[in-house]
DNA sequence: ACAAGTCCGTTGTATTTACAACAGAAAGAA
DNA sequence: TTCTTTCTGTTGTAAATACAACGGACTTGT
């Protein structure tokens, strides 16, 4: 657990409290460590939760298949990133989705009942923890909003072209690379494959862009 | 403000506070109360917001209209519903959607700083205020990702069926009314309107479900 | 009651997308 | 290297959707 303490300060969650004082921290909110081989399942559609994930190494997908197969990115978490809250209020049913290890990864799990119920005045730090995770999860709600938004174009390179140019604007370049392969893409837009990379390519040959695999640029 | 207690108390911020220390927990938070006219706006895209805001009366829609007049519904907000959440953190940006009033409302404000910030010992269910607020946007951040469940399905038919079992799920019941009339509908599946009325049709005359107006009933 | 406006279903056509299939490029493994 | 496997772009066809337009049912206001 130790080793991951550096990369949990430079977190959401825990963004103003030192390094000791998350070392207090950890036993107090009950953190347990866990690791996934790639491909291995965080997360299973169905399953119930009472934690609040933060992941500190590697990299997933929360994403859903239905029954015929079809796959559907819904996001995708980078380390230091948090997950799970979303179904850890008493009234919150089962898991929607599914998350899944794309490369060897580890996360820490954290009792929400411990976080939200502010313990001894041992702990001083605890209310900035709440406050954080407040933050963390309005600003994970904007992200749900921002997707929403690609999502709601009714064509493919409406939708191509939401996605692309927000994420040039939180890369704050034109040129940036994104966390996806094609089909990974075309998953996350719920879209064809095949049909994306078409639309890319006619965008490209009208000078609205260039890409070289996940490396794109806008004109 | 009086006349509104009542409801406040039951909404999901203030569940397991009593009338009186309601009384006490407004001037607290900064609470201040406003009405908007049927049509009007309560919020607009590209404003900046730095309170929460909870419907005591009325009805409101989460709208945004695209540069070429396309209307994407994201929500739609019943009285003792909490919203602009999304928007309070230190690093949150402009609103992204408009929030219009589908008839007379009135809406609370309250100042998120005054929230997150326990004060005084004098009210003492600040904190239950806290914790209430965080399972609310925990609540909301589940809607939204439920919305993108339906959004991700590929055609208008699995948009509809996703909608509407998760409807008559929430409903506990096979008939259940929905907030919307067609275009408001389809505005929210973000699918053509004349295209998702014939497929209801069909769906209807394939015997999957029967409906009036906006009262469904499936099979 | 009448007129104006809105809502809903229906139809035909043009456009877009999904699906399947394939070939070349790139990446990985033996 | 050579052999797989994966990834990407391309094409043709079938299917689904968007768009425009219209008539009837229902509301609303005068």
């Amino acid at each position: 657990m130790k080793k991951y303490i550096s990369i949990l300060k430079r977190t959401r969650l825990f963004a103003g409290v030192g390094d000791s004082e998350i070392e207090l921290l950890l036993p107090c909110l009950s953190a347990r460590l866990c690791t996934y081989k790639k491909g291995e399942y965080v997360l299973r559609q169905g399953e119930h939760l009472s934690d609040i994930i933060v992941l500190v190494d590697g990299n997933l997908h929360i994403q859903k298949d239905d029954y015929w197969g079809n796959r559907s990115i819904l996001g995708q978490i980078s380390v230091g990133e948090m997950f799970g809250e979303a179904y850890v209020t008493p009234e919150s049913g089962a898991v929607l989705n599914d998350v899944v290890a794309l490369e060897d990864s580890v996360v820490v799990y954290f009792d929400v009942k411990k976080i939200i119920t502010t313990c001894s005045s041992a702990c001083r730090f605890h209310a900035t923890v709440v406050q954080n995770m407040f933050f963390a999860i309005s600003e994970k709600n904007r992200k749900l909003v921002q997707k929403l938004g690609h999502m709601s174009k009714r064509s493919t390179r409406e939708k191509l072209i939401s996605y692309l140019s927000e994420e040039a604007k939180r890369k704050k370049s034109s040129s940036f690379t994104i966390p996806f392969n094609r089909q990974q893409l075309a998953d996350f837009l719920s879209v064809d494959r095949s049909a994306m990379s078409n639309e890319l390519c006619k965008m490209r040959d009208e000078g609205l862009l260039e890409f070289q695999k996940n490396k794109f640029t806008l004109r």
